[in-house]
DNA sequence: CCCGATTTTGACAACCATTTTCATTTACGC
DNA sequence: GCGTAAATGAAAATGGTTGTCAAAATCGGG
């Protein structure tokens, strides 16, 4: 099932480095010229999640934002407090962790999160010259 | 500095097994016949996140939830997506795991989100009875 | 093509947790 | 008591997200 208007909010997440919010991935499309609604973008993101396209997390602020990960596999990410940049990670060692910490308690079906923020190699140089 | 609503409101998360929304807290509270507003439930519950006393984690679906925590040191949780009732749990693996993979890709002042869901002994068993 | 059926779209309104405003009440120092 | 500063809460504003629904695009025969 293909769609125009889903592959061109799928090619925006592409072209971005890190997390991009709906609101801000419709804000581009505009300032491009797209003619597209606000609410259809919100339809293309949460499609693509549930098609897992896309990679969704909620900032502190109760944003959801949105990424198209490289990796289709289950993988967490380091992102950048500062710009936003992210690198997917693997982390075998916190999978076992966690599947080890519920069953260790007894309970059952177990899933997780996991999210490592830091400022990346060239913020923390900015700040310095800053 | 002491404060009678916000003692109050901290009294509600102790006697809670689980994280609970402001929301949550001040119906309870109307419910038990205090008189005391929506605005204050926030404002005590926002007081006591920046004093440590209380943990706070945004739900799936954007809403903040609070608990009162035994430990006041750097810890996770285990919850059960059913009941809500939450176990402390401490990582250092992880905590190792997270500054390691941050320093990994040069990245500085490293944090991390971890959170654990599964489904509790009782809610299990009760599923199976039916 | 032509038309009716189906899906997609998007402007707008509705939602809802949270925040802000601001006038009133309470607490504190003297 | 009195004046000042802090706390309170009702009501309005905010803002991201979702629901509504009629118009527009797409599809599939005939
Ligand atoms: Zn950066
Ligand atoms: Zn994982
Ligand atoms: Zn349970
Ligand atoms: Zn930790």
């Amino acid at each position: 099932m293909s769609n125009r208007r889903r592959d061109a909010v799928h090619e925006v997440l592409r072209q971005s480095e890190g997390f991009r919010s709906a609101q801000d991935v419709y804000a581009e499309m505009r300032a491009e010229g797209a003619k597209i609604g606000l609410t259809t973008v919100y339809r293309a993101l949460q499609a693509l999640v549930d098609n897992g396209q896309v990679d969704v997390l909620r900032t502190g602020e109760g944003e959801s934002v949105y990424r198209a990960c490289a990796s289709g596999d289950h993988h967490h990410h380091l992102v950048c407090r500062r710009c936003g940049r992210t690198v997917e990670v693997a982390g075998p060692a916190v999978e076992r962790w966690a599947e080890a910490v519920g069953t260790e308690h007894g309970f059952t079906e177990i899933t997780h999160t996991v999210e490592v923020f830091g400022t990346c190699p060239s913020c923390s140089a900015n700040v310095k010259a800053g």
